[in-house]
DNA sequence: TGAGGGCTCTGCAACGATGCAGACATCATG
DNA sequence: CATGATGTCTGCATCGTTGCAGAGCCCTCA
């Protein structure tokens, strides 16, 4: 069952653990005759360090944890494979785990029994918990949030600026000459920072544009799945006064709102353009194709990972956590421009 | 930075380490006065186990590695879903690497300096790794093989009946009617077997219809992303005599096809029928929806861990590795009927 | 009374690796 | 030739935990 160890080969090469060691990991210097012979006793006992020893001695594994709610929300999958990447660049692995939305599984992930003390560090794109049981629970595990919330600055987080790409997104809509704007994912209450985040640039670019708000034509969403995009399109479209355009807090709410707006014989764009935040790959081969804000993944993955990194080479926490803005950009296509394919 | 340690707590009880970590553990009897002293100082400390070093002494992680090609991929996004969910109730965690279906890539993970020996098994779902390299390269690593490759039964393996799921699928088409089925997605090489097995089962499906195969109908595919079915496609609307029907080999090559179709101004299902295999979730909102064979990802997923587990668990290979079948179903949509949403 | 048996609790060794200090041989230098 | 500097190699202690064997102690029962 379990492999050679430094033993063995020790043993076998008659020499001290030690200089296998050495050998190993090319530390110190060791002749090159003794080098050759140590080595061919490793090829031949095909020994392979054994990692978890190495890192009880060196008190650090190698690994980080990301934690997203679901991963099979393309989003989440998207940004585990950058992050994925990100991580091994410098050298490090990944375990994912979910949440489900679920607070509990949230804090339990922090809890004593879990298994944090396995990883150096722990990406987390939270739901429910709060800042501060993240403070509180796990003082001791370097943290980095990814991309939902805005807390009081207690945490170092990395994100793009929601307002923004909001207020862009509606902007556009506007500049089509769209006159009532729905906007479909905000979320009242406390756990709901990004989308009210979001719901904040809708107000602003209408004010901007000097249009009154609609109450009726902001819709919330407990989530951004598909099936509630469709759902909140079809309360829309049934409306006295329907919109002629749709800005989602997400692609996937998105796409569920061109998929109802399509099987009600609704057009997209003529009828109602439909814009969305994330730039899932998706998007750009549904019919029609989806204009989105496209955050640079690549980059916030990046950003992500260093700050994790940082805090977690840091010995003593040095200022305040760092909050990191990622670069966002407007990425025009069929469902507002009824244009070219993309 | 570092926890307080069982010798700590032990020093500030009063008590030996030996106790202290009975009490964590509940093992060996600990009379409830000293239990709550014990505990008491646990909680004032905050102690948490160091899961390395228990992982050390009892020669176990708890962790496996998850390897795919690319996490972004819808499919290997909701089927790591299921892995992750069946992993968890057996007390695993999970890793996830990706290859982007390099073979260097995967054989990495499995040569001398890989961190494998940080994992109790491998779940890996290869592309361009044979059989013979895994078995000799990793004998010491459980590994289970998933839904790719139909090896020669040297290691456990869990996929569909990818002939039968491919036969189901034509023989669909064939019954609407449609006399001129295309496929999409033949990869007709040493890695693609799984492809192959599929062109098996839509050559059956014709044959039992009694229709000659066209070989102009049988589009190769490097890869199955939405990009490729798209380009498939237009080449075959080209042809003189174009298809009526295009069974696709994923979901993905599907999505791309009825883009391509649409664009080009062809009705689906009316002028050209599409059916895919995998049942990803965006395959439901689709326009039109995509009629597909949906293999049972839960069962897979749940029978891979199981798998895996039992390779884990037995101190000797017993008898030949298991090839186990996870059962599928056609799920018929606007793709192919035309009629109700789903 | 004293042998035997439970119940608690403890100390030592070990998992497999690396950090550190030093042993030993060799060599250059004055 | 003595000295110190270098270059190789080794042994011990250690990371934090658990397995194992056994030490006390109290109680029971003949």
């Amino acid at each position: 069952m379990a492999g050679p160890t430094l033993r063995d080969v020790a043993k076998r090469a008659n020499v001290s653990i030690r200089t296998v060691s050495n050998v190993v990991n090319g530390y110190a210097p060791v002749s090159d005759e003794l080098r050759a012979r140590v080595q061919t006793v490793l090829d031949e006992l095909g020994y392979r360090p054994n990692l978890i020893a190495r890192n009880l001695k060196q008190g650090r594994t190698g690994m980080i944890a990301l934690v997203v709610p679901e991963l099979d929300v393309p989003y989440f999958a998207e940004l585990a494979r950058e992050i994925i990447t990100a991580a091994r660049a410098r050298g490090y692995v990944v375990m994912i785990d979910q949440t489900d939305g679920d607070g509990d599984r949230e804090r339990e992930l922090l809890g004593r029994d879990s298994r944090a003390t396995l990883f150096d560090g722990l990406l987390i794109s939270p739901i429910s918990v709060t800042a501060e049981e993240l403070r509180g629970r796990a003082n001791k595990v370097p943290i980095v949030l990814l991309g939902e919330h805005i807390f009081n600055g207690s945490l170092p987080h990395v994100a793009i600026d929601n307002v923004a790409a909001a207020r862009e997104a509606t902007t556009h809509l506007l500049d089509l000459g769209r006159r009532r704007v729905a906007a479909i994912g905000d979320q009242p209450y406390a756990t709901g920072e990004t989308a009210q985040l979001r719901t904040t640039g809708y107000r602003q670019a209408l004010a901007r544009a000097g249009i009154e708000v609609d109450e009726t034509l902001i819709v919330s969403t407990p989530h951004f799945h598909r099936r509630l995009g469709a759902e909140a399109v079809q309360r829309l479209i049934a409306l006295p006064e329907p919109p002629d355009a749709v800005f989602c807090y997400n692609d996937l709410l998105a796409l569920g709102a061109i998929r109802a707006l399509t099987r009600a014989g609704w057009r997209v764009p003529d009828d109602v353009a439909v814009v969305g935040i994330d730039d899932i790959e998706e998007g750009q081969y549904s019919t029609p194709s989806l204009t989105t804000v496209a955050p640079d993944k690549g980059e916030l993955a990046r950003r992500a990972v260093d700050a994790l990194l940082e805090t977690i080479n840091a010995a003593e926490p040095s200022g305040p956590p760092p909050e990191i803005v990622v670069p966002h950009r407007l990425i025009v296509r069929e469902s507002t421009a009824g244009g070219q394919p993309t």
